[in-house]
Order: structure tokens, then sequence, then C-alpha cells
DNA sequence: CTACAGAAAAGTGTCAACACTATATGGAAT
DNA sequence: ATTCCATATAGTGTTGACACTTTTCTGTAG
């Protein structure tokens, strides 16, 4: 009666484990075989694992060629905060317009429980599911949290998280409770791209990522998708 | 020498094939061992592809369970014209910002070669390109094209497509070609918002989605994620 | 006739072996 | 010493068989 987790499921988490540990570098090789009795498996289910990690853009391969972990540098998580940016603001504005009084009520209680900081992003992700788009949701909480996850542990968790954050989430949720679907937006949006400035000037104090790839030496066939 | 094609490509091909001309129904159900006979292949490739396919959101699946196609209705597409609003707006802010004179020049003669219909979302793709942000190009141009492209051929191609769209196109070119994001973010957050609307009329007035699901009867234990 | 329980069938999950490709190794020619 | 080619090795792609779960079928009790 279990939501029943299969073998693919078990490695999945495994090797996202170890890629926040570092037990996999980024950048660094992904062997079927070695995964394969790493978890008492055979290659299939880490086959589809990877197949999976690859689709959420954790792993990168092309055929016939060793999957590699991505090398997450700082250029990447700008990219990726433009995108959150402006999805998050839709998703703001969309909860704005959608969510019930009780619902907005509740989640301004919890964020007050909560205290200042501890779970910063479960705002947001309860914003998302506000959102009433499905899609969005999965976008943000699924999709790219994987990424924020992995960078954050890889990059000393210090990058992303600000002190004055919390405050910038009274000001979201004040607008919501107004139902100031505009203001909203345009506040998460800033609050976003505050911490993309962030790193905009890590990028240009420190040439060298954060990335500990054992870089190989290319090969001849090596430059393809 | 070829970008090599294994045989997960071929079938992920095929069965988004089959999905497009209707041969798997929308919602219908997707059978492992009747595709490798079909594609004259084993069934470990199926499963690839159709692990690949629900990734990009077009079969879901619960473990042990048969896989479905999905089942796209007015309302999902709503939902993913939302997300395209404000993606597409970030992305042509961007590529407003970060293209040269010369891209953006050959951009507008391109255009205007192309004549009026023909290739409208080549507009879309080559703005996505131009915008530097890789993440946010592989969203619009990769995962979410896929869904537009089923349900336009699966819903008679109509929806989505308007008669102005072309003279939108021109205004956005304009405000890049001055240089003015913000406007340019506007015009096309507007652009797709309209098609949005459109989608809204269809919704309040047909409540009969597009999908031709033969809907089975429950059976007890079907209500899992 | 309906509801339920157990057995049969169909379908998915996993495995181990084999086929194909890329990478590494070693030697010959320059 | 360096470059090139042939060969060996390591790693990925594919397959068919077997294990487990779900779904359907069938008979029985109410």
């Amino acid at each position: 009666m279990d939501p029943q987790r299969t073998l693919v499921d078990t490695v999945f988490d495994g090797i996202f484990e170890m890629l926040l540990t570092g037990e996999i570098p980024l950048g660094g090789v992904v062997n079927e075989a070695t995964l394969a009795e790493r978890f008492n498996v055979s290659r299939g289910p880490v086959r589809e694992a990877v197949k999976a990690l690859q689709g959420r853009g954790l792993i990168t391969k092309a055929a016939y060629f060793k999957a590699r972990a991505v090398d997450l540098n700082v250029q990447d998580m700008i990219e990726i905060f433009q995108l959150r940016e402006c999805v998050e603001g839709m998703s703001v504005k969309l909860a704005t317009q959608n969510m019930s009084d009780e619902g907005l009520q509740q989640l301004l209680e919890d964020f007050e429980q909560a205290g200042s900081d501890g779970r910063v992003l479960d705002v947001h992700a309860r914003i998302a599911e506000g959102s009433g788009n499905r899609r969005i949701q999965s976008l943000l909480c699924d999709e790219l949290y994987y990424l924020l996850r992995l960078y954050r542990a890889r990059s000393g968790s210090a990058a992303g998280r600000r002190e004055n954050a919390s405050a910038e989430h009274w000001q979201i949720l004040r607008a919501m409770r107004a139902r100031d679907a505009e203001l909203a937006e345009s506040l998460m949006r800033a609050h976003i791209a505050r911490a993309t400035e962030a790193l905009q000037r890590l990028l240009d104090a420190e040439p060298a990522p954060v990335s500990d790839t054992a870089q190989p030496r290319r090969n001849r066939k090596e430059q393809r998708a």
C-alpha cells in the first residue's frame, strides 16, 4: 500500500545523495557498472535512474559516451535565477488572484510560526502551490529544486541565501493579503533579482568556479552534443 | 560520425509520432510489449523512451501501473500558456539586452523574408536563442515545444494560432531594435496573454475537452500518485 | 443479481549475458 | 621523441528470460 518504491527511485536518490556529498565530484564521470555494484542492483535500474537525472539536468550524456555529473558554475546559477525570477513572479501573481482568504490566512500564520529562518524555501513552495498552476509548481518545486539544492550543498551554501530575505517575504505576503497581484509580482521579482545580483558580483570577483572537476584531457571525438 | 542515433531515440520519435497522429489516443494506455514488437526492438529501449517521454510530460506513469498518454485538455494548455507568458517575456527582455546589433539585424531580415505566416514559432525560438540563457531556451524550445505541437496536432490546430500574430511580432522586433527591453517584455507578455484569453473563452464555451479518452472504469487501488 | 475471494492472465520490474562503440595501450614508421 | 595505426580494454547499448505486481476472469456465497 506504500507508494511502491522501485529500485530506480532508490538509485535515483542514492546518486543524488552522492552528488550532494561530493562522492561524485561535479563534472565527474558516472559509471554504470560501478554504481550498480555500489547499490547491489543490475545495470538496468541504474541506466534508468541516470536517464531520469539527465532529464532533470543533473547529468549530461551522449550516446555511447560516459555520463558526467553537471558542472555547476556561477553562470549556470545566474541563468537559473533569471528563469526563477519571472516564473516565481507569475507564481505569486496567480496565487494572489486565486488563493482563498482562508488559504492565505493559513499561509501567513504558518510563516509567522516558522520564524525568520529555517524554511525559507517553503514559502516559495506554498505560493507555487497556491498559484493553481501545476506546471509552474512542478517547474519550481521539482525541476529547479534539485539544482538549487545541489548548488547550495556544493558551494558552501552561502550563495543564494541572504540576510534580509525574511523581511522581503513579509512584504510579499502583505501584498498578497491586500490582493495586489501586480505589486506582489514586482516584489517577488525584485526579491529574486537581488539574489541574482549577488551571484553576478561573485562571478566578477572570482573567475574560478565552484567546480572540483578533474578536467580530463579532451579526446579526439568528444566535441559532440 | 553521425550524431549516433540509438534505438531509444528512434522509439522516442516513433511514439511521439503515434501520439501526433492519434494512433495512441490522448489518455490511452501505452503498452511496452506492443511497442517493442511494433518497432522490432526489445522492451529495454522502449522502457527508456517511455521514461524520457515521461520526463517531458507527455506520458504519465506510476510504478507497476500501465503508462498512459497525457490527456491534454484546455485547462492544461492555459497553464502552459501562463508559464510561457512570463518566460517568453524574460526571454525577449534578455535578448534585447544581450543580442549583438548584427544578430538583431539578421533576425529582422529573416523574419521579413519568411513572410507573415509559415514559421511563426521560429521567431520565438530565435529570440530564446538570443537571450543567452540556455535554460530558458531549453524550456521553451525543448520541453514546452513538444506539448504545444501535440496539442495543436490533436485539437484541429486552430487554437493558439491567431490572425494578427504577425503584426504583434513586428511590434516586438521593433522594440528590440530600439533596445527597449521593458517594452519588448510587455509586448511579448501581452502577445501570449491574448492567446491565453482565447483558450479561456474556449474553456467557457465548451466544457467537453479535446480528449478522445476511452475512460476506463476506475479500479480499486488506482487512486495513487 | 451483486459482492466478494481466489486463481489465471497480462503487464511491469529486474537481471545477467551478449553486441557494439569509445578509450587506452603498445609498437612501428617518420 | 613524436605521430600514426592496429589492437586490447573498458564502458555503453541491447536482448531475452525470470520475478513481482496489477488486472482480469471465474466461481461461490449472500
